[in-house]
DNA sequence: ATGAAAGCGCTAACAC
DNA sequence: GTGTTAGCGCTTTCAT
């Protein structure tokens, strides 16, 4: 298992010389010119597999001034480097990878500092990659924008937001919120905690639906009820066991994830309520594992399979200097058991 | 949100040309030589940053013969894609981004039919990366020995094996499967079904490790408790319904994938049997989903956590020339209420 | 149908 | 210190 890495590679000359051809005509013969003989194509080709050559893509692109790949960047969390293992943007990732595949694209992926995302512009001008996806706008519309007036090809995974210059795509948060929380209104639930960041685009929107929901059932709002919390599971533990321990009114959690919601079931467990007939609790995301999750989860299901082909789609079409509008991409509310 | 992307990228000789001075100037200070005037280089940064502009690095790389990009490949299988969305293989490749950050290189990655893993190596042949991580072996231990024959630098995600001419890194998979099927035995069960597709090598390891605790035991090896599933869902679930109806003695399952692990919890219920008191079920990988499932699986945790760094550095030394050996990081059995 | 030569954006001798 | 020049591996006129 050493790799000897000393088995110099070959170049096109080195096939010319063994072809007895110029450089030119290997160019042409495996490039597919018509130009060519075919005799001398076969005999180019024949030894370019037996050595396993294969053109040099960066020689190329640089002469042809082409590039076809795309930069996705997942943004994480300078202390806890949270981000990267969240199941939902993996998730993404896959059905970002299979989008680009599908279209012959070149995907790397980067991390950079949350803090940070105009870092990410580097790849771009670097003339690493030709445009960028960013998954998630976390607290940093400013600097998304900043980058857009830059004319940075960029597609955002996030909210729609009123002054927003760059291209998102998400799902449709406000609808999410408005979903679930009509959803338990309509059996009863009148004091409703919302579990969320809403400093987070994404978060802000689907309190925005939630609180609608609210309105049109002329149910007060109450701010207790409001757990700000990060997309972290240990904080948002000890938040909704001060809410549960408080006396504060509950009989229902809306939480923006499915990771947050499992762990409202559990506080209430442990707080010696159950879920979902003391405390119903509604998810965000449906992973794979609200299925399988005790009590199996009701759920905000976003279309994640769709949403690859969405931002590439999104971002090829910017490439081509059409304008793209940001897309909002449907959600619908699956029923399970926690909040039946 | 229009791109216009004709806003002409800028070039060395751009930046020369502003600051009045020659492109090897402009070179040289971009990259922090030590012969160029103070005031020069000030100018020249400052034109740059002001400018948005960052030397190309695909013409760098060229010129330089350099190249810092890896890539990743994750099998994906031809009628199902279904294997990019398993979550243990997405958070391997968040690990491995992670590494590959850390360590200042790129992550190129991309799905190829798992049928086809030789393709990988055209990553390689044609000068975009210059190392390739293959996720998991699948059918195919003679494609990657035959790369590895060829000398691209390659590292697999898997199961070590005998006749291997390729890196690997893994768990520990016989022990994984000793681990498990000892708790099970010395929590009194008997009749411990296997649940995996034996045709993978890493299956086939966990096999050897809990046929030989079977063996410690004296516990004849039952034929009918085989269940031979794919990594996949519905499959197991009818094999799984098969086995509780055959009337053939079981009272514990060993699952190679949490997911497999729920389903089989799942048909146990359904066919009226309680997990665990009638059907001890033991898991595999450790998902975050392992701890909120109900009821939460005993499993064996794989150290998704290491994996990537031990990927990295195993495939930077093979780059270097070292000799590197197959890696086999530890795994543990994580004890919750599926198999208490 | 094939070859010679220029040049993609950059770096590195080598001059001055 | 700075400029000139050749060349990284490839494509593409322009000749032949």
């Amino acid at each position: 298992m050493t790799s000897d890495a000393e088995t110099k590679r070959l170049q096109m000359a080195d096939i010319a010389r063994l072809a007895g051809v110029s450089v030119s005509t290997v160019s042409r013969a495996l490039n597919g010119s018509s130009l060519v003989n075919d005799a001398t194509r076969q005999r180019i080709e024949e030894l370019a597999r037996s050595f396993n050559y294969s053109i040099n893509l960066s020689a190329q692109n640089l002469r042809l001034k082409k590039n076809q790949t795309i930069a996705v960047v997942v943004p994480f969390d300078a202390q806890s480097r949270q981000h990267i293992s969240d199941p939902f943007f993996l998730s993404i990732v896959g059905s970002i990878a299979d989008a680009l595949t599908d279209r012959g694209y070149d995907m790397l992926l980067s991390r950079v500092d949350a803090e940070r995302l105009d870092t990410a512009a580097a790849l771009y001008d670097s003339g690493k990659a030709i445009g960028i996806v960013i998954i998630g706008q976390w607290r940093h519309h400013d600097q998304l924008n900043e980058l857009a007036a830059r004319r940075v090809p960029l597609v955002v995974w996030g909210g729609r937001l009123p002054q927003q210059l760059y291209c998102s795509v998400g799902g449709d948060n406000v609808s999410g919120g408005l979903l679930a929380t009509r959803h338990l209104i309509g059996r009863g639930r009148r004091h409703i905690a919302f579990l969320g960041d809403p400093d987070l685009p994404e978060v802000m929107l689907r309190q925005q639906g939630h609180r609608q929901a609210l309105a049109e059932a002329n149910i007060a709002h109450d701010p207790r009820l409001d757990l700000t919390v990060p997309f972290e599971v240990v904080a948002a533990r000890q938040a909704l066991d001060g809410l549960l321990s408080s006396g504060a009114p509950v009989d229902a959690v809306l939480a923006c994830s499915d990771l947050l919601a499992l762990q409202a079931a559990q506080a209430a467990r442990a707080a010696g309520r159950d879920v979902p007939r003391d405390l119903a609790v509604v998810g965000y995301d449906d992973m794979p594992l609200a299925v399988y999750s005790s009590p199996a989860l009701t759920t905000v299901h976003q279309p994640v399979d769709l949403a690859g082909a969405e931002i590439v789609g999104a971002l090829l079409a910017l490439l081509a200097g059409e304008p793209v509008a940001p897309r909002t991409l449907p959600v619908h509310l699956v029923l399970r058991d926690s909040a039946p």
